[in-house]
RNA sequence: ACGGGAGUGGUGAAACGGUAUCACAGCAGUCUCCAAAACUGCUUUUCCAGGUUCAAAUCCUGGCUCCCGUG
């Protein structure tokens, strides 16, 4: 059975680093998993380069990063909307592709919807986005939302949490997908990548502290390289500072930087919170990932411990039928 | 030092003498296409000491602290 690497974890954690050392110890090639990094454009506020300085060359599908390439960064206009279904499809490609080259791909991913429609695959990806209803029910309430949900799908309704009935998104789509569940897309038949590989999944773990203070020196380095330039180069490109708000994060503080709504002392604060904030989200949705190998990177020699961990797995012999 | 004003969760505010409330932060969580999104739950408060009152964050006295003005 064909390998798959997976390093998972909040930002901030080194993720890409650790890749990139592992890429070349075990003759791999990284696969971006992030919601963010799929855009052009979005380089520093998402961390496209690694940490150290590196020689980073720019292809047209790829990126180069110190010789290692490193695939699903700027594959999606910012201006358009890029969603699981998009990441999923096109992710599982280029892992084939790294696949039958020999090498091994290493996913590194950060957004946990993402890896888990990677690795477990969803099946209501198969059932369309519908635009115009969506436009129409973006003007109703959420008590209007669940009426007509309930009308029509009670079962449906049934099974959600009172979490996600009071969620106006979740709404919308569950509508949708009893609405459309007739129109199935053939095209987007996809089975999971963990029925047809064998994974190792790497998780990185630092103690909440530490990561809030990575996180903040992360955000200094950042502005020092040119972040804000970055976010007035996408805006001279046409990038409305609306939809910037809405790429989050960073962007989102950059766009109320841009507008004059707040003062670059207000945003730096406001980003700090926001991204600490952001990462312990990311922490609670990784605490239930299964099957992890968890390594903090605060302790010594952790890379290596690592690098232990995927040699075994990566020279381990299957002895079931492939 | 004098005159004036103000002290309510971690922060900013609300409460005619009548159940101390809200927002943010914090903590825990939800999750099958906007996921760096959206959403849920929980914790925590009347500066101190007296007094008036059935009842005080609220009124009175004293103390402490802070702010503004004058010196």
């Amino acid at each position: 059975m064909k390998k798959v690497l997976v390093i998972l974890g909040p930002t901030a954690t080194g993720k890409t680093d650790l890749g990139l050392f592992l890429a070349k110890k075990f003759n791999g090639e990284l696969v971006s998993c992030d919601s963010r990094q799929v855009y052009r454009g979005l380089d520093i506020g998402t961390g496209k380069e690694a940490s150290k300085k590196l020689e980073v060359k720019k292809q047209k599908c790829f990126w180069e990063i110190d010789g290692i390439k490193t695939w699903m960064y700027d594959v999606a206009d910012p201006q358009t909307r890029y969603a699981v279904k998009d990441y999923v499809g096109a992710a599982c490609r280029i892992i084939d592709e790294i696949t039958q080259k020999g090498k091994l791909p290493i996913v590194v991913g950060g957004t946990g919807l993402y890896l888990r429609g990677l690795l477990d695959g969803f099946s209501n990806l198969a059932i369309p986005v519908d635009e115009k209803l969506r436009r129409k029910l973006q003007g109703l309430s959420l008590h209007e939302l669940q009426k007509k949900l309930q009308e029509l799908s009670p079962s449906r309704w049934e099974k959600m949490n009172d979490s996600d009935r009071s969620n106006p998104r979740r709404l919308l789509r569950s509508i949708e997908l009893v609405i459309m569940y007739g129109f199935i897309d053939q095209q987007v038949k996809y089975r999971g990548l963990n029925q047809r590989f064998k994974i190792l999944k790497i998780g990185l773990t630092v103690p909440r502290e530490v990561l809030n203070s990575r996180i903040d020196l992360r955000l200094k380095a950042r502005l020092d390289q040119g972040l804000v330039e970055e976010a007035k180069k996408l805006q001279a490109e046409g990038l409305s500072l609306e939809r910037m708000k809405e790429l989050g994060l960073e962007y989102s503080g950059l766009a109320r930087l841009l507008g004059k709504e707040i003062s670059r002392e207000e945003m730096i604060k406001i980003l700090s919170l926001k991204i600490h904030q952001y990462a312990k989200r990311q922490v609670t949705w990784f605490r239930k990932e299964q099957d992890v190998n968890w390594f903090d990177i605060t302790k010594d020699n952790f890379a290596l411990q690592v690098e232990k961990c995927v040699r075994e797995w990566y020279y381990s012999v299957d002895e079931q039928t492939d």
